[in-house]
DNA sequence: CTGAAAGCGCTTACAG
DNA sequence: CTGAAAGCGCTTACAG
């Protein structure tokens, strides 16, 4: 069996500096100031670094009924852009005195579930969604106080980005090199974030006064066979001269089903993707793609959540982050 | 101001039931049967979900002591490769009823005391620690108990991969083609996992009585513009015909640079990464690497750290996962 | 400045 | 089968 731990607790520490428990507490959450003399203070601090004491946060959570662990819910956690987003809401989370629970939503048809049961149950303050799905975001209406959305269905959606903007610089690049007859490869989850997409790309189109057929919009998931299918639907019609995807993973699909078809990218077909992940660097040539400030988008959703959960009835203005175009080798006019 | 939120109790759940709040406790724990009347369990549920009821996890670790919360230290969150990691994990933890933070080494200096501090002060039952630099394992001493090393400094890491098993695979299908001067790009990140790497790989070298020069080992981070100039440093050279990397990342900087010194994969060089990330296949040609078992070393390191901390003097034989080599477009015998 | 005491919401002997 | 009570380790009025 486990060896007993002699487990120190506040008491502990208060018997061994010959003072009350009160006190400890005191000096341990900062609050001696004016309340404890410096000399038992000092002495306090001095025998609970020598034991090794830490106050137990489980109790000082239940006693104070504060929280400091927010959930996040992503998509995919193998895809690095939500890496990315982990990491800059972690550390803006880790600034506030917040850790952070991951949660992996394609992994676990439950996790809705489970985010109510953790809110509800205490377990955690709050939880960030990036692009739920619709259906779990009605789901999650229960617990809606400590829910904030990115990227979500809302049009309203308290941190969001500039499809508008960005999908209208990607294509009016593409316009710009000559290209009428552009492809559109989305991403096949039921998320509001790509349907939106593609409704920003169409209209930008007609505003254009260009033509689109149902042909040359294809989906696909983003596992790499999945991606090359989905691509060649596109790749193999030779009018299509340019393609736009929702997402750089798709992109990489494009660059393989090109290389099988024999069509040379970008002078026989331009390709321009979105996230702009390490990925697009990776790739020949390298990819024309929609920066996407995940850093600042995570930041954002932090900083809103934590105020949503200290004062439910601030109303807070949404966060739109824009998107950059960043233009590399994929993109070229198109040859005659 | 926050509207004030109604706290559903078991208290409160016991007066709508008109039961006590221990029947309520007993009912909700699953541990009524014998001990609570059918009919009054069923009543007691039904109110419990009427309210919306879920206990406080809080509480309820503060008096059994069960701590169900595990942190997962990775290097570095953005690569694919740990987002596998703690897919797997997470899983795994769940199905023994466990959540996971994540923490990334990488991003946070203070990693190990904000470990220590959570340990101790009962905000996690333990850590399980991948890729730990040498400081990092030293550090950790303190709670040496609540922590699992995974490819860790320790010969007898409890999770480890079989290096040489792999390296020896690697370097038999280079030789086997008929390479005889291997360059080796290394991981420049102070883990032992690399160090050993590189020593399993000369190591081979030398049983196979092949030359290894100095100037043929060259290091980079994992930065597409840093595996870059790192992986040219080998390519520049004309008489290495092929180049092992440590990461699959450090591969695609080989990719860079052999495209910017015209020498074409595999005609000219032959290339072999580690990890088998996705990545491995969006590359051209499709890169041949050591496929590590993330799914089953990440099972196997949440397993035994809730081995470890149900039973201190378990003694577990380690577990070790073999490595697959895949062979794929990127390795072919040099050209004459 | 210091300490005794109540209470956060549970679980779990214990008594009936 | 059911309930009253103790106690997990804190924080925070309250009294002195």
């Amino acid at each position: 069996m486990k060896s007993a731990q002699p487990r120190i607790t506040s008491n502990s520490v208060a018997k061994a500096a010959g003072v009350s428990q009160s006190t400890v507490s005191l000096v341990m959450s900062g609050k001696a100031e004016g309340r404890v003399s410096d000399t038992v203070r000092d002495h306090v601090m001095a025998v609970a670094r020598k034991l090794g004491y830490r106050p137990n946060a489980t109790a000082r959570m239940l006693r104070t009924g504060v929280l400091n662990i927010l959930a996040l819910a992503v998509p995919n956690v193998r895809q690095p852009f939500f890496g990315e987003i982990f990491l800059a809401a972690e550390m803006a989370a880790r600034q506030a005195d917040h850790a952070v629970v991951l949660i992996d939503t394609h992994n676990d048809p439950q996790w809705v579930d489970r985010v109510v049961d953790m809110v509800r149950g205490r377990m955690i303050a709050g939880c960030i969604v990036y692009a739920g799905d619709s259906a779990d975001e009605l789901k999650l209406a229960e617990i809606r106080d400590q829910v904030l959305f990115v990227e979500g269905r809302d049009p309203d959606t308290p941190v969001d980005i500039d499809l508008e903007g960005g999908i209208e610089a990607a294509v009016e690049h593409l316009t710009g090199l000559g290209h009428v007859r552009i492809g559109y490869l989305g991403a096949d989850y039921p998320k509001a974030t790509f349907q939106k997409r593609f409704d920003c790309f169409l209209k930008r189109i007609r505003a254009r006064g260009l033509e689109f057929r149902p042909e040359w919009h294809s989906k696909a998931t983003f596992e790499i066979e999945a991606s090359t299918s989905g691509a060649d639907a596109l790749v193999r019609q030779p009018e299509i001269t340019a393609v736009i995807c929702d997402d750089d993973l798709l992109a990489a699909g494009v660059y393989r089903a090109a290389r099988q078809r024999m069509r040379v990218i970008p002078r026989d077909l331009s390709v321009v993707g979105f996230n702009d992940i390490e990925l697009a660097r990776m790739l020949s040539p390298e990819l024309t793609t929609l920066a996407i400030p995940a850093e600042r988008i995570a930041q954002a959703a932090v900083r809103k959540l934590l105020e949503k959960l200290k004062d439910l009835t601030s109303v807070q203005a949404p966060y739109k982050a824009g998107l950059e175009l960043k233009i590399r080798a994929s993109t070229r006019s198109p040859a005659r």
